[in-house]
DNA sequence: TTATATTCAGACTATTTAGTCTGAATATAA
DNA sequence: TTATATTCAGACTAAATAGTCTGAATATAA
C-alpha cells in the first residue's frame, strides 16, 4: 500500500480539527471526538495524550474533562501535527528509496520529486486549523459535521 | 512514519531500473542485483517473483538464468511498477483519511491536495524506465553504477 | 549424466503499526 | 464524602509489513 500519513496521523488532523470547532474553549473529551468522527476509542486516547505531551493540545482530568487546543488555531498549520506526530522526513528522504541520493548525486527523478515535495509541504506549512475547521463547517462537507 | 511507497515498492523500482542497463537482453539473477543494491537477498527475490507473475518481467531458471523486463524499457513507467507492487490508491483516498471525502462532500484541503496527487500521478506516467536508467548511468549519480 | 546455478514456493521469524484492556490518578458535582 | 467522569500509563493482542530459511524444480555446462 502506498500512503502519505500514517493512520494515527490521519486520526490526529482530523481530531485537531474537530476540536478547533469547538469555539467557547471548553474541554472535548475523547468519548465525543470517537462518537463524531468513527475512530477507536483508545487508540485515539494515545494520540490526544501524545499531541498533549508535544505540547500542541492542553488535556483536565474528571467530570467536564477532556483536550482542548494549546493555542489559537489560527497559530496550529496541518504541519505541526503532521510533525509531531509522523516527523518530516519525508522532506528528505528519496522517492525510490536510493539511499546516497542527494543534490549532489541525484537520483533521476530527484529534482521532479523536490518540486513535487515542496508543494506538499507548502501546503501542509500554509493551512491553519482555524481556516479548515471554518470551512468544514459549511453544509455538505464531511466527517466533523454535527 | 510518513511514506510515499513501501519499501518493496522502492526496492522494485531500483531493481527494474538497474535491469534497464542490461542492454544486450540477457538475463540478471538476483545475485547480482542484492550486490549493487544493497537489498536483502531472498526478500528481493520475492519482488521479482511477483513482478514476474504480474507481468513486467520474464525469469529463466538455472545457469545463466535470472531476470529480465518483459518488454522494452521504453514501455515500462515507474506507474506500472508502483501499481503492480503498491497499487494505486492513493490517485483515490483523502489525504486526511475522511471517509465520506470526495468530490461532492470535499474535505477542506480536497482541492488543493487534487492537485498536488494528480502531479505525482504525472510524474510516475510520464517516466518510463528507459529514459531513467539512461539518466542513472551519468557519473556522479547513485546506486546502480558499476 | 552429474554438478551447479539459478528461480520459485511456502513456511517461518522479526519488526512495526494498529488497536484493546485494565486499573490508577484526579477533578467535579451531588 | 462519595459517586462519577474523565485522563493517563502501561501491558497486552492483532494485523501488516519486512525479512529469513529451506528445499524442490529446472536449466546449463562440463
Amino acid at each position: 500500500m502506498s500512503l502519505i500519513f500514517s493512520r494515527q496521523c490521519e486520526y490526529a488532523l482530523q481530531a485537531v480539527i474537530y476540536l478547533a470547532l469547538n469555539k467557547n474553549g471548553s474541554h472535548v473529551p475523547i468519548k465525543d471526538l470517537t462518537r463524531k468522527l468513527k475512530i477507536p476509542y483508545h487508540f485515539l486516547g494515545k494520540i490526544m495524550q501524545d499531541l498533549t505531551r508535544k505540547g500542541l493540545l492542553v488535556s483536565e482530568k474528571g467530570p467536564r474533562g477532556g483536550f482542548a487546543l494549546a493555542m489559537p488555531a489560527c497559530d496550529i498549520t496541518l504541519f505541526h501535527i503532521v510533525d509531531a506526530i509522523d516527523g518530516a522526513d519525508f522532506t528528505r528522504t528519496c522517492v525510490m528509496g536510493f539511499p546516497e541520493c542527494s543534490g549532489k548525486k541525484p537520483c533521476s527523478v530527484h529534482g521532479q520529486w523536490a518540486s513535487l515535495r515542496d508543494g506538499i509541504y507548502a501546503m501542509l506549512v500554509s493551512k491553519n486549523i482555524e481556516e479548515l475547521s471554518r470551512t468544514m463547517q459549511k453544509p455538505g462537507y464531511p466527517g466533523v459535521l454535527p
